[in-house]
DNA sequence: GCTCAATTTTATGTCGACAAATAAAATACA
DNA sequence: TGTATTTTATTTGTCGACATAAAATTGAGC
């Protein structure tokens, strides 16, 4: 029975309860508070949050049609599973968002792009410093989804920040164990990525982001090689 | 007060109304049934298709996360309007996602994908030969939806889907008007794809998928470019 | 002691109703 | 007559309750 910390929820605005539901439950399933598997009662969530089953389940419907839940039918809805065994699917779409967005952002990039992507890497950078793994994780995601908002392609943005959600979920499974800390590199890269998107040169923000991402699905693919939960669809 | 001439809707079985009730909105939104922007009255969807309110609202929850409606909070929903400001997003995502399903279907595919694509390329030559603009534009997408599958990447798969829809809805702004009639190189560029894909040529693949990606965009911005209504959101 | 069927239980899918918020209509006022 | 303000009406957001489908439990038969 999990305690809710969270602001009073007895007075709230009207239109805004579907919202709230999202944002809690979305955030417990990226910080896998909520165990990827694990199934959602809408009963006890109802009574947790102090709200009726109805905002509840919209919020569900849309969680499932983001992919962050899966709803048997007649049945309980889990939070997705980690599919450990089609992670190359993942890989090769992240790969392919990094370099476009990153590309696109070199092209149509305004002065407030640029000021938010630099207050995300020196939030990654504090992060990094600090050695907080967690924090380094959120604070990474965030990064790139600057960068994909400056590439104004809302097609692009929105499947760029499914696969960060993801990726977050992914990383959490193994720094939430072991309190390790992200190599060095990310953020010299991350530097070389601003860089070229500043002096708007496409083709080399195109380079520097496949290198990153390569980096980036190999150090995941030695995390998930020295564990023994890779043939396991949690 | 449109008429409903769907299969009597009286006895369903459970768990189906969300379902149904997402279908039917999603065929009228890409049909053009409903036009872009019209309001949709929750009360009265639900007197047409004889069910209460809750699993409309929860089928307009999921059309709204995947663009095809959007939600004015406590005002009405509407169909979403098309964006004819911000076409070169749209054109960028749908040539990135011709050229990487294309790679990919070549490196991946199944003989079961392959009948799947040539089923879906017959039903498209035999559209083109009736002339039937309406008939083309479906099968069109159902075409490429095909080999999106066979690239076995959901994430692509899923904007695939999405900017292959949007399409849809784009032609037929065009054609429901003056019937015309999709130039007859379509079918011979679908033809060469296949055969990259049979013989399994990742690079060929690709090659042929961005140059009809090509021919498409020219074609649509050429419709879009002797029309007045480019300025417009609808 | 084990398997299968009937029964209970739990949780979902759907419904009708009420309350709040916005739009439309009506009225007052300059 | 045109504009501002109140009143009405429509429509959404939320609620509690009921019906139904699986799961869990119990009991019967071998």
């Amino acid at each position: 029975m999990t305690e809710d910390h969270r602001p009073a929820t007895n007075e709230r605005k009207r239109g805004s309860g579907v919202k709230f539901v999202y944002d809690v439950l979305r955030d417990d399933i990226l910080d896998l508070v909520l165990a990827p598997g694990s199934p959602i009662d809408e009963i006890q969530l109802a009574e947790r949050l102090s709200m009726s089953r109805t905002p509840i389940r919209e919020a569900l419907v849309r969680l499932a049609s983001e992919g962050l839940v899966a709803t048997l039918p007649n049945r309980s809805t889990v939070v997705a599973p980690i599919d450990f065994l089609n992670m190359q699917a993942f890989f090769d779409a992240l790969t392919l968002m990094y370099r476009v967005t990153a590309r696109l952002a070199a092209q149509y990039r305004t002065e407030q792009n640029l000021d938010l992507i630099r207050a995300e890497q020196a939030r990654f950078t504090r992060a990094v410093e600090k050695h907080d793994a967690l924090e380094m994780i959120a604070t990474n995601a965030e990064f790139h989804k600057a960068i994909a908002a400056a590439a104004r392609n809302p097609y692009f943005a929105t499947l760029s920040n499914r696969l960060l959600d993801e990726g977050r979920r992914l990383m959490r499974v193994y720094y939430s164990s072991f309190a390790d800390h992200l190599p060095q590199p990310y953020v010299l890269e991350h530097e070389d990525i601003i860089a070229a998107i500043v002096t708007q040169d496409p083709a080399e923000a195109d380079r520097l982001a496949t290198a990153h991402a390569n980096q980036i699905v190999s150090h995941i693919k030695a995390l998930i090689a020295r564990d023994d939960r890779m043939h396991v669809t949690l």
